[in-house]
DNA sequence: GTCTATACACCGATAGAC
DNA sequence: GTCTATCGGTGTATAGAC
C-alpha cells in the first residue's frame, strides 16, 4: 500500500468493516477479515486502531448519524390525518424492508452493547435519540395539522418506537412484509385517534410560531 | 464423576448452559464454560453432544415452552375492559422486569439465528406463536366480557407482540420502567377502544360455545 | 464410560525486518 | 510507515490411557 494517510486508512477500515458486518454480522467481522475487505494486510489494523474494540465503538456511535439521516421522514401534507401518519411510518418501513441486513447488524450491535461496557454508551444514546426523533415527527404532523394530541407526546412516541422496533425484529425472521404492513397501517389509525382538536385561530398561531398547543 | 446416564448429563449440561448464558451470554457460552459450570470436564461435553452447536439448538428450540408456562396470562374478570386489557400486558411485563437477563439471552439467541441456518428454525417456530398466544388472550378477554373487536385479532396481536418486544429491547438498555409502563398503559387503551359492542344474547353464546362472535 | 492431554484452527495483538 | 512472521491465548473437538 502506497502511503496512506492515517485519517483516510481509519475511514477505509469502517467502510470495510461496514461491508464485513453487513455479509457476516458481528462474529464474523475479525480484524482479518476487515483488512482483507479493505486490501491492507491484517498487521496493519493496528496503525489505526488501537484494539478491535475501538473500531466497534467508533462504529456503533456511527450509526445513529446514519440512521437518523436515512429516516429524515418527510411529513407530507395532503391527505387524512391517518395518511399522514402511515407515511410518516413507511418512510421508515420501507427501509427495513429494503435493506434488512442493515438492521440486522443494527441488533447486534445492540447485543453486543449490553454485554460490552464500551459500547453500552452509543447504544442508550441511540435509543434516547429514536423517541425524541419520532417525539419531532408526531410534533410536526400537530403542527402543519393545526392539531393536538391528546395524550402525552412522548408516551406516543414510545408506543411508536417500540412497535417500530417490535415489527422489524419480528420482520427479520418471518419475513411477513403483509403482516408487519397491517400493523403499521392499524397503529396509524390509532395514533390519529389521538387527534384532539383546537379552535381555528388557535391551530393558525400554532402554526406561525411553530409550537404546540396544550 | 460416578457413571451417569447419557439422558441426565445431557440435562446437566443444558441447565449448566442456561445458567451461563445468562450470566455471560452467548459469546461466552463456550463448552469449557459450560462444563465448568456443571462441574464436569471440558472433554465430557462429547458424550452427549456432538457439537457445541446441537446444544444451543436444544436450548433455542427449549425458549418456547418455558416462555410459555411462565407467561400463561391470567385473564382478571373485574374491572374495564381497560384494566383486564392492563392486566394481560402487565403479567408479561412483569417478567421482564423482574428477569431481565432471560429476555437479554433470548434476544442474543434471535440474533444468531439470523446467521446460523440451523437455528432458523426454532426462532420462526417462536415467531410465529407469539402472535397465537396473544391472540387467544385477546379472543379469552372477548368471549369473557361478550365483547367483540372492530379489527381482525390477529392484526391487533402483531401490534401488541410488536410493541411488548419493542419495549422489552429498549428497557433492557436504558433500565426505564417507569416510560414503559407509561406506554404500556397507554397501548391497552388503545386496544380497548377497539371493543365492538354485541347484543347480550349473542354474548351469552359466545361465551358459552367459546367462539368469537363477527 | 471417564478423564487427561492434545490436536488443530483462529483470534487479537505485536516484534522486527525493510 | 509498511509488511511479514509470529506470539500468546482461547475455542471446538478428539485421541488415547485407564
Amino acid at each position: 500500500m502506497p502511503r496512506i494517510a492515517a485519517a483516510e486508512r481509519r475511514a477505509l477500515l469502517l467502510d470495510a468493516a461496514w461491508r464485513v458486518l453487513l455479509d457476516h454480522g458481528v462474529a464474523g467481522a475479525t480484524t482479518r477479515a476487515i483488512c482483507a475487505e479493505a486490501g491492507m494486510p491484517q498487521g496493519s489494523f493496528h496503525y489505526c486502531f488501537d484494539s478491535r474494540n475501538e473500531l466497534l465503538t467508533e462504529l456503533a456511535a456511527d450509526l445513529l448519524p446514519r440512521e437518523l439521516s436515512a429516516a429524515a421522514a418527510a411529513v407530507v401534507r395532503g391527505g387524512s390525518l391517518v395518511d399522514t401518519v402511515h407515511r410518516a411510518l413507511l418512510a421508515y418501513w420501507e427501509l427495513v424492508e429494503s435493506e434488512p441486513q442493515v438492521h440486522q447488524v443494527v441488533y447486534e450491535i445492540t447485543a453486543m452493547s449490553l454485554r460490552e461496557p464500551a459500547l453500552a454508551d452509543p447504544a442508550k444514546v441511540r435509543y434516547a435519540a429514536y423517541p425524541l426523533a419520532v417525539t419531532g415527527v408526531l410534533e410536526e404532523i400537530a403542527a402543519v395539522r393545526g392539531i393536538a394530541w391528546d395524550r402525552p407526546v412522548d408516551v406516543l412516541a414510545r408506543q411508536v418506537v417500540a412497535l417500530l422496533d417490535g415489527l422489524t425484529l419480528q420482520f427479520l425472521i418471518d419475513a411477513d412484509a403483509e403482516g408487519a404492513r397491517a400493523a403499521l397501517r392499524a397503529c396509524a389509525e390509532d395514533i390519529a385517534r389521538h387527534r384532539r382538536r383546537v379552535r381555528y385561530a388557535a391551530a393558525r398561531a400554532t402554526v406561525r410560531d411553530g409550537s404546540v398547543a396544550p
